[in-house]
DNA sequence: ATTGACGTTTACGTAAACGTCATATTAGCC
DNA sequence: GGCTAATATGACGTTTACGTAAACGTCAAT
């Protein structure tokens, strides 16, 4: 059984992740999310959070969420057609590579900033 | 003179950035560039085509024009007040370690990526 | 049975970052 | 000078990612 049995409330949610149930329920109408229902209260499975942890990641290194929908799809095994899968997996690499790229601009930034930052030191120093 | 003669038209930059004009436009409104104008027509100069690339690499990174309004000031050394310069500086280290903890984030989600591509991998090779 | 905390739906609002016209100048070439 | 391509200025529209308010449901504890 898959199940684990636990399940979360919003609430629980919204405190780990300091998020607000808007959000939430805003990631289950796109599709991101999709808890549990008893009677119309969202109980939400541990799938359901390592998801969340993982948009919100997505979020917060500034892809947008029809980028994370994508990626998130590489978790979705469907095992539908090998083609399908092999799509999936074509994507998931270009993903990788836009990463890759994306660490190296971010190194490259960084080293500007901390050279501007010496000169500042430097401009301070010097009374 | 720091002038380097050199100005570009607004066309230039577009092809150069593959921006729209109304880009470069709205940017001037944030007074995030600042072209020179010879009777209503802008002249971009090299520092301003400087301070463009600076941004859109910002904006690939994900960071707000808001955000990126801020480290480009590291690039205004108006040396008036130290404090200020000091301030200035401050931002411009936690720049660097928000900068740090993204290239984190993102060599995580890289391992997640490639972790569930080899794991797709391995489902298509069992036939 | 009431209270309080939490949760629900519906629907309109909002901020950021431009896109998309329409219309008017202006520049540069023959 | 006349033509065309480039540029300018509004001004309204669009998309993304939620915020916010109203009005009501649920449930455990007192």
């Amino acid at each position: 059984m898959p199940d684990k049995a636990k399940r979360y409330r919003i609430g629980d949610l919204v405190r780990e992740f300091d998020v607000t149930p808007r959000t939430l329920r805003y990631y289950e109408e796109l599709g991101l999310l999709s808890p549990e229902r008893r009677g119309n209260q969202r109980y939400y499975t541990p799938r359901d959070r390592t998801r969340l942890r993982l948009i919100l990641r997505g979020r917060r290194l500034g892809f947008s969420l029809e980028e994370i929908e994508k990626m998130l799809a590489l978790y979705d095994l469907d095992p539908s057609g090998k083609t399908q899968l092999k799509e999936v997996l074509r994507m998931g690499e270009a993903k990788i590579k836009a990463i890759e790229s994306q660490i190296k601009e971010l190194k490259a930034l960084k080293k500007e900033i901390e050279a501007r930052a010496r000169e500042l030191r430097r401009l301070l120093e010097e009374d």
